[in-house]
DNA sequence: TCCATAAATTGACCTGGCTCACATTTTTTG
DNA sequence: CAAAAAATGTGAGCCAGGTCAATTTATGGA
């Protein structure tokens, strides 16, 4: 393991609050992944027995359903660590990972992180901080999904790469339209229509290159009432009217 | 504490697998709270001090968003327990909780059960082991969201209230109905409209009392693709045709 | 028991997001 | 670089589920 991916490793939440020691013992008994885009890390119900912490690339968690019907429930990058909380318990995995760019994973055998939780109190909260975070997240998704419209997804989603909160700003999407649609529960035409719709709110998309003209705009539009978003209809639309300006 | 009390707690997921004596000294640290229907039992952006368990009663967790727009991620009874990983991280509560019927719950001093898992791994694996059931019920519920209509979801609602897997079955609707909706992620009138769709696959509904001829009739239509739930739509649709037959 | 209030249902209507089909752009490969 | 293959964008039409408004049904208190 060269000093990028030990330091990368550290600086992940389940290691960072763990004294280097313990953390560099953990390390010597995990070994990295390289996986190609598209390929699988682990399946659906299978038995966990690792978790993993991504060095570099994309990974997406998802569901299938029986019909065949794909569910995203989070997509991770550099510094992250995906199924803490499974593979302790010695449960299967409730999703699917697979690699959406390539990447590169530490595997760390979960049996060996469950014996130096027992004497080392940091690495179980640690542990514990780390799962809370994705029920936090997860807790976010459904809050989107059940109050918010698509746009406003959109526009949340996009405010979330920036890390000002007003002002100009330019972010790179940093995945495929196709895993954004499929992470904010939308198809790919909603996502393209959503993007022409942000327009008028000043955001342009090039490519995978999008340019904000005010990011509390944005940030304003996900705040508004879901009715109110875009057009205040009232009743009697004025005889004449065109529609509404902004 | 009564008896009976005493045998909820010791049942619960975070001190079934912990030995009886710490259980004890943990509840003897701790107290038994009732709340009035509608009542609030801690707030959104709280700081997190302690941990839940419901004796009694049906509480409810959910966020609030700026525009007033309430989302429901949990709804909780008897045994449950609430509240593990944020209490022990000392972080706000990311949601609020209330009381939606008349309940008692005890409150667990996170502090204490801190103190407490410093030296005895049985707690802090069963403390894992609750926060993981929630992340867990949250992806299913985020699949729900994501890829089910709102009948497949009634219908799966139902369902998961069956003990059995199949045959006829009488279950009684545990909460209100808008509440039901809400955790479904629906409106009122949608909920109230497909049961009344469910009726042609068996479902009546009295009351807070459904009927259910037949669970597997049920279980199969939530497996169904979304398109084809109840009508396999055929472009050119037979001249004279009433509708689709079942 | 009756009334007052809240919960649930129903109907009419509307619209946001999906479907399907196709055009266009970008990326990959030989 | 050309051709093939993905990925993305656009248009037309549709329908599930939301909105709004009006009843009907339950529930709890005097």
């Amino acid at each position: 393991m060269n000093i990028e991916d030990h330091d990368i490793a550290l600086t992940c939440s389940i290691l960072a609050d763990v004294p280097e020691d313990v953390a560099d013992k953990i390390l010597s008994q995990s070994c990295i992944l390289t996986y190609e885009r598209g390929t699988t890390i682990f399946h659906q119900g299978q038995p966990a027995t690792s978790i993993y912490i991504v060095l570099d690339g994309w990974i997406k968690l998802f569901r299938t359903l029986k019909n065949g019907e794909e569910t995203v429930v989070g997509v991770f990058t550099r510094g992250d660590s995906v199924g803490e909380a499974v593979a302790i318990k010695r449960d299967n995995y409730p999703v699917a990972g697979e690699a959406v760019t390539k990447a590169r994973l530490i595997q760390l055998p979960a049996a060996f992180i469950v014996k130096t939780m027992m004497n080392k109190p940091e690495l179980m909260f640690s542990v514990l901080a780390a799962t809370y975070q994705h029920l936090h997240e997860l807790i976010y998704l459904v809050e989107q999904l059940k109050a918010k419209t698509v746009v406003q997804r959109v526009a949340e989603f996009l405010t979330d790469l920036c890390p000002v909160k007003e002002g100009a700003y330019s972010v790179v999407l940093p995945y495929e339209k196709v895993l954004i649609a499929g992470r904010l529960g939308i198809k790919p035409e909603s996502l393209s229509r959503a993007f022409s719709r942000l327009k008028e709110k000043g955001v342009t998309i090039h490519n995978n290159h999008a340019e904000i003209k005010d990011v509390a705009l944005l940030r304003n539009l996900i705040e508004q009432d879901r009715s109110t978003t875009f057009s205040r209809k009232r009743k009697p639309l004025p005889t004449g009217s065109i529609g509404i300006s902004f």
